[in-house]
DNA sequence: AAGTAATTTCAGTAATTCTTGAAATCATAG
DNA sequence: CTATGATTTCAAGAATTACTGAAATTACTT
């Protein structure tokens, strides 16, 4: 039970790509041939492919498991773990851009207003408190429009990203912005500057 | 000149989150301070602030200049090099999603239509061959939505991310989306499906 | 063209992260 | 309850990545 030649280049180039943002390369390459996978795996086949130690991929599986990234099934008279990722890759997306938000956006969104309470003392730092500000608009309203597109089902989240620009060439056409307004979240920054 | 509590508070978690993803913690507090300081720095006030050696913080401007993210200015009757981030945060924004595009999927969208190329010759090849094909599609699909929106102005950008799901709404009532079609660039995926 | 200031490179060391096999834990079956 | 199979933990070693000071290079200035 090894790897097809196309499988092999997959897992190898996803595992270098893994390690360009957080992830090391073996959790990269586990992920991959779970991935390709037509059926799940258990830990064993995985050393088996990819020629790691048992405990690496123990750790591997523990590791992506935290991301919600692969999930755990078991086969009638087996009691080992099997390991698959969603079919859907429009959900294997949502859950991985949830759990790098709940990482990297929200930790720093909640620093950034704690910040903010502190009151600036010399130029400088009010300078650095503006641009602190700044940043954690910009934060809410990224966050916000994403917290919006989450909501929709994936069909009609689709739509929306294939129409692309055209949507604005709509709104610019009907002048549909200005009529429609804008959205609550963002009233409360966006209200004195007369909306 | 050394940093006061809020600015070193955010220098510190910024090299912390800076870590979580591929960049190491010092280049990513010398990033931190740049971008909350009042004027340009000069590589030896890195170093005074931050309290690394030279050449680390030289290192690290280096690796921030390779991702644009840091700008080089000169000024008057002074040779150093002094380095600023972008005023405006969007454009921080924009080099951003460009530049982890460039490194992150770009490659990867390249090796998938490469390895699409090759003809699956077993059942789990076949299916590993499905596989990418969705991912590709997929990436398409996101990266297509990008290239839309990197190329509306910034208030523009603003305004349908403010708006949030209610372009949803809105194309729903009126059934705009329907009346609109497709992109282009996803006209191929789309067509056989009868759109 | 020599001198000086600024920056970069580089090789060694330090620190961190990864990987492993062995031992421990957990779970199920007899 | 014991035995067996499966998984996890852990501590030590291996590998990688980060950091530094010294030397080299570059770019001005006089």
């Amino acid at each position: 039970m090894n790897l097809s030649s196309i499988q092999q280049e997959f897992v190898l180039h996803f595992g270098e790509m893994g390690s360009r943002w957080g992830i090391n390369r073996t959790v990269g390459q586990i992920y991959a041939v779970l991935f390709l996978s037509d059926q799940p795996l258990n830990a064993d086949q995985i050393v088996e492919k990819l020629g790691f130690s048992r405990s690496n991929v123990s750790m591997g599986l523990k590791e992506l498991q935290a991301w919600s990234l692969v999930r755990m099934k078991h086969l009638p008279d087996d009691r080992r773990d099997y390991f698959t990722t969603p079919e859907d890759l429009w959900e294997i997306v949502r859950i991985l851009v949830a759990e790098r938000k709940k990482r990297e956006i929200d930790p720093t969104l909640s620093k950034l207003r704690e910040l903010e309470m502190q009151t600036p003392d010399s130029a400088a730092d009010r300078h650095a408190h503006e641009r602190l500000s700044e940043l954690r608009e910009l934060i809410e309203l990224l966050t916000g429009w994403y917290d919006d597109m989450n909501r929709l089902e994936t069909e009609r989240l689709k739509q929306l990203l294939a129409l692309g620009a055209k949507i604005q060439k709509l709104a610019g056409k009907a002048d549909i912005l200005s009529m429609v307004g804008r959205r609550k979240s963002t009233d409360k920054t966006t209200a004195e500057k007369g909306a």
